[in-house]
DNA sequence: AATGAATGAGGTTTCATTCAT
DNA sequence: TATGAATGAAACCTCATTCAT
């Protein structure tokens, strides 16, 4: 303990462990793409041996998708707070909100978007995308309720989320110019469009 | 020398040889991904040595980009020659006809477009996607005859295209089974919501 | 804590952990070669934690020495076992009791004795390999007794045990198909050969 | 030319380059045994590029194999050779030309041997051992010729040459100490006497 | 235009061993 | 006595690219 040099072999909870090699290797995979990340600099970069990473992960593609998957988890815990702050208003309005809440993080996370699922191969199938899977069930609720008219809510949801993401990538990737404000406004629009009918 | 076994070497014009390359490669790409294709692949493909890759292309990424730009070229091809034989009908009906010729041509080349452009990192910028780019001058010309009201048919050629899309890609993905005429239809109808008004 | 889940670290007295663990890596060495074999392997094996192996061996080379100590041990007390049931016999007779019980023991550990003795780097000098030297000994009294002719008592046993070796090498690779007891017989009959004169 | 350095890409015939490949493998195996030498020792020894390892052998057991063949080629064609010097002599003669062929050879070469034959896993069944084959067939014709006495010529080949491998080891591992001269001497008696008869 | 042997940096992964608990 | 997370050196191997022919 003289000396702070060698009092390394620090054993860690596995979860938090885990975590660090997941927040090294997004910060890495967002700075120089994920072909030309090694697994050494994530080691390097969450402080660890490079064997280490094998004990968490089994490979660089590994932890790409658990990179995904963590995105993902946290994307739709963000709607479902957005909805559940929402929970007294009509149900356009939460539609409204859905879609400012969807953007605003896209677009927070635009590289890390891009950057997880802009990749080939593609996670294979982890199902259908929850993200869409979260709109499908609003969009259910709401017609349930009576106040959207939809034959098939899985569709439009596949649909308007294909869109959100067309108009989010373009944004990102520098092709348009447009104020956040003035983007949610019109994607809740054609949201709205696809709803069918107004609420009242 | 005697006998003809080793006549390989027969030069072929540069222009056969680059799409014998290309060919090859895109079959590959599409089986094994980009990744893990080889140039040695491709030249094994192609039924040419390694090094006369490099006379055509100059790294992979190269002959990666010219089967995106051949693709693309392809695909408004292929929608204009539509759009021409629908120049007789009405706007809706050739916004119909634009949105079945693309579901037509995404479905039967998907995994072609997911491999193309789903890929990290995009090409830095081609300018606006063709595809959409094309979608758009359809809404304008619509637009400026008067039959649609859009005020951003950039914005909305984009979000319509990006819900194609996703639609394609959950259909190709096999998350989902839909024939192709009742998938067609159902995009048409929200495109045309899209446009804001009928034709009338 | 409650309930009897998590008694495992149970201590044992030390000779018994020592012998699993030699136990577990006999198999392993056997089933899949040393080089292959790794000490996590082994002590899954054996059940216990892979910093256990190390309070008992101080490496991997150290187990398998210890396995060919215990295999030569053991092969060695066999003879001498058999030799003290026959030790009423003639000294030809003692020779045929000898070959018998080598040839046999030879065929039950056959490939033990391939992997713990056909290993580079050899030991590198466990002093003369115990079996022949055993048999030296035997080969010794005989001569002393005037039964046999020898004027070189450990060339003789080296050579008669690397012919026996050879031949049962031979038959555990699988390259000859014969009768234990033919094959003992003719391997009794090339010793008596060797050490010169019938007992008479 | 001007400079000598960067004059490298050389290619040279296949054949030519494995030799050498071969050639810096044997040192370094000899020198430190096989596990300790890398690939990128060998290729720096054949002064080639780590690759190039990769383009003539698919891995350093294959070199490995290849090195145990070509020896018990060169064997083989020196025992001949020696047969053929001896071909006038008379079938005793012959035997013992064979052995003090074999003797020599196994100790000029004994820790080749002990590298490329003491190792486990062993070539798994590269059919049966070439020179106990050739012994084999050495004795098959004096015995045809009516010179000696022999029910199972090949068990008596592999049991000599066990028997001879048995003791060049023991010298090679520097256990005995011997002139060559007498140890081949024993050795041809040891031969002579398994042959059943003398010559007349 | 075409070849393909050679390059060599760099990748992923393994595993014997250590040591804080 | 026992654990097993952590280490990190080193191994094997791949492959885009070059260049002498």
């Amino acid at each position: 303990m003289s000396i702070a040099s060698k009092q390394r072999p620090r054993t860690k909870p596995a979860e938090e462990r885990r975590e660090e090699l997941m927040n090294a290797a997004e910060v890495l995979f967002l700075e120089k793409g994920i072909g030309s990340t090694t697994v050494g600099e994530i080691t390097a970069g969450a402080d660890v041996a490079k064997g280490t990473f094998y004990l968490h992960f089994s490979s660089k593609e590994d932890i790409h998708a658990a990179l995904g998957e963590r995105f993902v988890r946290a994307f739709v815990a963000d709607l479902e707070a957005a909805l559940a702050r929402a929970s007294k208003a009509g149900w356009n309005e939460k539609l409204a909100v859905w879609v400012k809440a969807a953007t605003a993080r896209f677009l927070d996370n635009g590289s890390l978007v891009n950057m997880l699922f802009h990749t080939h191969p593609r996670p294979p199938d982890d199902g259908p995308n929850p993200i869409a899977g979260n709109l499908k069930a609003l969009l259910e609720a709401g017609r349930d309720a009576g106040a959207w008219s939809l034959d098939d809510p899985e569709f439009t949801a596949v649909f308007l989320f294909g869109g959100l993401h067309g108009i989010v990538d373009e944004v990102l990737l520098g092709k348009k110019r447009a104020s956040r404000a003035r983007l949610t406004q019109r994607l809740q629009r054609h949201f709205q469009w696809s709803v069918g009918l107004p609420e009242a």
